[in-house]
DNA sequence: TATGAAAACCGGGTTAG
DNA sequence: CTAACCCGGTTTTCATA
């Protein structure tokens, strides 16, 4: 599916603000209701747009310790990194994991609570995972920037 | 403000999909649509739930080449550091910047079409900024996991 | 439960390939 | 001639007091 100029506007819109009517958008875009009305569906069926999800702000539900893990097996058999990636994708304080290149092989993303829960979460979840070989983490002291909004 | 089983019960819905009813949420959560209704506006009001956005897929967009970038500075007087931030807070391809501890300053996660449109956004926006030091760039192989939702 | 608003659907008209 | 797009009106459904 090509995107023209207003499909990328009304993804902007959306990406920032997902719950403005029709209408809002319609006035925003220069089109009628019924025209926003077919854009979004098309990019709803061809997966453009995946999901509509409500974000929650971490550091009101304690959960304002970022911490960002580098992860390296020891071998790296297809058996070892597929039960890796099947239990590390199981922790919910991991909400993002990549496979990498570079020195380590996995970078991940961990939230929790505060540091405490942070040893908690290594020493009884992270590091019971097989084949782990080392692991290198960082904290995050500031957030600087954090968007969910592809530019188009 | 204080969340009881429901409340996470219902952010847990949220998180995962927005556009539904009211009346879905009330029949998931065996309350009336009005109940459902007063505590999304409590959660709204009070900030737990940020905003509502739509997630867009990146391979469908064609930013599919993720990479992680550690940035150290050279110097980190109040000036630099704010000036960096303000300024690679600026840059589209960047949709986070952490400030974390370590060895480098900064990990940043970017958004690219490519490892061409990656050379170019280095050496004519990421390193344009003043200020940096090193950089060390790091590629997605494979997204294993990536969610927005908070477990509580 | 009631009501005002918005989403969802339909038929028709217009333009471009 | 077909397909994609856009519009206005109608029905149904939902948000909200």
């Amino acid at each position: 599916m090509i995107l023209d100029k207003t499909d990328k506007k009304l993804l902007k819109l959306l990406q920032d603000d997902s719950k403005q009517t029709n209408k809002a958008l319609s006035i925003e875009l220069g089109l009628s209701v019924t025209a926003v009305f077919e854009r979004i569906k098309k990019l709803d069926a061809n997966g453009i747009i995946k999901k509509y999800v409500a974000l929650v702000d971490k550091k009101r539900v304690n959960k304002g310790f970022v911490a960002f893990c580098h992860v390296k097996l020891i071998q790296h058999s297809q058996d070892f990194v597929v039960s890796f990636e099947r239990e590390v994708a199981q922790l919910e304080e991991v909400l993002e994991c990549y496979h990498i290149s570079g020195d380590y092989d996995y970078l991940l993303k961990v939230l929790v609570e505060d540091m405490e829960a942070f040893r908690e979460f290594m020493v009884k979840k992270l590091t019971r995972i097989n084949h782990i070989g080392s692991t290198h983490s960082m904290f995050m002291i500031n957030e600087v920037k954090h968007t969910t909004a592809i530019e188009l």
